[in-house]
DNA sequence: AATGAATGAGCATTCATTCAT
DNA sequence: CATGAATGAATGCTCATTCAT
């Protein structure tokens, strides 16, 4: 959908590299980027040497991990968005984005990234999400469901802002996490 | 209420702990847990040795460098308290919680730190935040400003989350951060 | 009975193992424990990295040379035993100890953890030496060559104790480290 | 007797001496010379800094450690010899020596430097006791309670070989302990 | 291609020793 | 003289990355 194939690649590489990135997104995201390297192979049931072959470095590694997120919420982005309507699709998507990355802190620093800086591959996909996004709003507004003033990048930072702030309750309580939804979301309509 | 003082610490030891917290508040919040503590006492101006004789761990002066905001916040909290009428104290201490933690990552998790688990030293400090944001909501709530149903945890996950939405923006540019705070404070107020 | 083989063990990998263990043998029984790990690594011409892969504690790297040490003195105990009469394997033994910890400080300790305490791997080795010790003991005693009153302890006491007695002497003049033979073997004859 | 007195030092000066010392054998030789000297200084009750006035090195407090010792031991073996007929001061004297390193891994080493190599400050005392030694074992061989051919170096190595074994020993149960010095004593006495 | 052993820079921490108070 | 804070070299250990097998 967007990832670059520079060959083919064998059937078990590409088994393996799929098999790493599974394990890195389950390790980094649960316990932090500090994870040493080795221990991601071995619970990809390969080598050290083989991960490094995919990835030749950590943070490509990360990168990847991220990437591969951000393709995800694009694409459950574009298929709410053609399959509802603007105002719906809008919230719709604003909680899918947010529940995507429960309790994961490593992932709001994905959507950081897919704001401001990022390493050159992160540059497609963030656009993507990005253009999706800002569609999203553009239609919400025009269905006169959110606020006019409110730009892009207020929208990034308040699916960030959110994000986090799920992070601080508790994960099976649905309760608290509602209330947090009342308040963004009433606060995100019209006056 | 503040600092405790095992023994009155010769003049020139009290100058190096404070420049050492200074330096590491800095350091730490700019760039993260990860910078070695060599650098930290270089940039006090200190051996490491001497760090280390003050701070006996790095996670020591971590949590120290925490303490100490969540101590500041707490006073500055107390203060608005007294000073203003509820609902306006509410929102007043809001923001300059929010604002206090800007550009600081590491400062969410300070305030994390106040809702959750956390080191035998944090227990105090985070207890009192914990008590005065409780008194503000309550004072807020009875003045008829802020949701009824809002409970506690929700309201410093709250703070958290729009701390972080913050640090997705450009510092420099007012007009979205007060945007930020529009749709927060809005939604925060009764239906 | 000798070495554990968990697995296999690359061939190159196995060379390391077996010269960073002679290495640490010779530099920590000629200058002790406190030599750097760094430096034992030199010496074996490895990276520090290689060392701890090997022994992930400078404490295993130590445990391990000891261990081997023990072992070495089970097997030959056992084969001395196995070829002599009790009386002659007893003594012939017991110069054996005794000349195998010449000038090795450390290895006194060695024969120390035999007859007390120790860490885990030091058990089975200890556990076998003691065993064998025993035997020798017990055979000499039957055959009229050793004082019936002594026990294991003492027996091992006396190693230990005539091993640093010979320390005390120069190397090289054998008469006076015979001398030392002749005390302690005829003090172990019966009345 | 030996010690020198290069100025009168205050009376509060040689009591931090003596205080210091005493400590410091008590520690090293319960503990190993690898404790800390600030930890000796606390114990003492003093400052590091006026530990270090007094003995400039850590090495040359063990030595000032050392050097008491011998000095005890010395002036014991000198009251012995005095008061008892040869042979018996031989053996007590022996018995003495062994017992005043009972469990004190360190003090071997202090016999050891009699024996030996030895910094400067160690050549005073540990010539004294040698020259005690050297007497107490012509007595004893001339009143033929000792075999003739024992030198006095193998008497210094069977006095440090019978330290050491004890060590090996339960400190409380008596029993083997006589048993080792029954061994040691029969085997030199002459054939 | 895969493996995992080897590498070595980097880091937190300790401790003998110095020196301002 | 005494004190204890400051110093910084030294040490054990980790981990991203390379490379022989």
């Amino acid at each position: 959908m967007s990832g670059a194939a520079e060959r083919p690649l064998r059937a078990d590489a590409a088994r393996n590299r799929a098999r790493l990135l599974e394990v890195a997104t389950e390790v980094f995201t649960s316990r932090g980027a500090g994870v040493p390297t080795e221990e991601i192979a071995r619970a990809a049931g390969v080598g050290v040497g083989t991960l490094f072959r995919h990835f030749p470095t950590k943070e490509a590694l990360l990168e990847a991990v991220v990437v591969r997120r951000l393709e995800t919420i694009a694409a459950q982005t574009a298929r709410l968005a053609a399959e509802t309507a603007p105002a719906e699709a809008f919230f719709a998507c604003f909680r899918l984005v947010v529940e995507q990355s429960a309790g994961k802190t490593e992932f709001a620093q994905a959507l950081a990234a897919a704001g401001v800086d990022v390493h050159a591959s992160l540059q497609a996909p963030s656009m993507e999400i990005q253009g999706r996004l800002a569609q999203l709003l553009a239609g919400a507004q025009q269905a006169g469901a959110v606020r006019q003033e409110l730009g892009l990048p207020e929208f990034i930072a308040l699916l960030a802002g959110t994000s986090r702030a799920m992070e601080q309750l508790e994960e099976d309580d649905p309760a608290p996490r509602e209330r947090i939804f009342s308040v963004v979301f009433d606060g995100l309509r019209p006056r």
